[in-house]
DNA sequence: CGCCGACCTGAAATCGCCCTCAGAGGGAGC
DNA sequence: GCTCCCTCTGAGGGCGATTTCAGGTCGGCG
């Protein structure tokens, strides 16, 4: 989510909204807010109307003349029909009238962002060019597809979930096997022995041996 | 659009939506919106929260829960952050607090609309070189007509309006045969064989199993 | 260098999910 | 009633997935 000069919201909001997983960046100007919606491609963009350097009704006249088809939320205080007229047909997609409730908003993101079908973005977890889609099961790297059994899959899953952190045997029997305690750790090293052969084998190492402590995924 | 029971706005609101070029029908209950929207598939549904048999979320919430994926404007005086949280909780679009001016009411019904048509499904399903015609009840694969029962039909139709996401077989017990919950699930494996029998034997394979997960229909 | 524990690998044994088939039940049309 | 087709169920077996285990390898430490 692209949030643009939203400045009056204050810091509780933004916590709130990352805290209901949106992941956040902030924009202090239309200008601002232009460059980040080609670099970072947001999913959604809720902007002010007022803006330090012009009318957030004409940055999204702009965005939509450049095919930015990205849907936008206007915030604002002007509660006048000629102002909602012209939010809509400037191309935004809702209108929120100050002042409105944190759960409103969400509930309005949310609506728009599942009219546009773009919510399905958030199953996938990475790691260098290492892909895994949640929704299709699907793994790649490199663009190239990698067949994985069901536990392979959760054992990844519960690495790329945890990458850049060490995770103990013990740990990876309970979060994958779901062994309440104890157990054979001899299954695991099985395990990351076949995920080595059909991810590693490939490009650089990314499942790491932390001898004593357990295994890690990270970039080199 | 279908205007479900919205009689306090009068015979003005409703000829200048017609001026506006949309082309209304009437329900006056919950219970006629949903044959309506069945028979006629209206583009967008305008409903009141308030109705004489019942409440509209619920209507809303039984139409999402069959897949009907037409655009819904809640039209209500309640203006409470938890009625517009559950308006579009339940999957409604918008929501609009009365009073509101007819100039609003058509702009967002437009934003809705712009919306819906930029990820517009039509009654049209395809995969590949499979197509299945929702008006017809026809498929085809490769151009060439294949007989289906009324169950392989709706087994197929919920794969592929779910394409390159793997659905379990709860799930598909759920929307293809309406257990609630349990069951047998080898009646699913049948089913998904005959399919395979008569869809996957030309041309690639495009009915995959998810072992330990579920079935996913996906181009390779 | 030699020892020890931790880790890796391959192969065999077991498990259980899924596929297929045959047959029973039920509804529609004749 | 008879037939045809659709639907559902259960048994049997295949085969991929999982587990287990033995033997080899590696790294740290004295």
């Amino acid at each position: 989510m692209l949030l643009v000069d939203a400045d009056d919201m204050g810091p509780t909001f933004l916590g709130a909204l990352r805290d209901n997983g949106f992941e956040v960046t902030i924009a202090a100007s239309g200008r601002g807010a232009f460059g980040t919606v080609l670099l970072s491609k947001p999913d959604v963009i809720v902007m002010d109307v007022v803006l330090p350097d012009g009318d957030g009704f004409e940055i999204c006249r702009r965005m939509r003349s450049q095919d930015v088809r990205t849907p936008i939320l206007f915030l604002t205080a002007r509660d006048s029909t000629e102002d909602k007229v012209r939010g809509f047909r400037v191309g935004g997609d809702d209108y929120i009238v100050k002042p409105f409730t944190l759960d409103e908003l969400v509930a309005r993101v949310r609506a728009v962002l599942r009219r546009a079908d773009l919510t399905r973005r958030d199953h996938v977890l990475r790691c260098a060019d290492l892909e895994l889609d949640d929704e299709s099961y699907r793994v790649t790297r490199n663009g190239v597809a990698i067949g994985l059994s069901l536990t392979e899959y959760k054992l990844l899953r519960y690495l790329l979930l945890n990458q850049g952190r060490v995770v103990s045997k013990p740990q990876i029997l309970v979060h994958v096997w779901g062994y309440d305690s104890g157990g054979a750790g001899g299954n695991v090293e099985t395990y990351i022995g076949y995920l080595r052969r059909k991810i590693d084998h490939r490009g650089p190492q990314l499942i790491h041996t932390i001898r004593g402590v357990g295994y890690t995924l990270r970039n080199h």
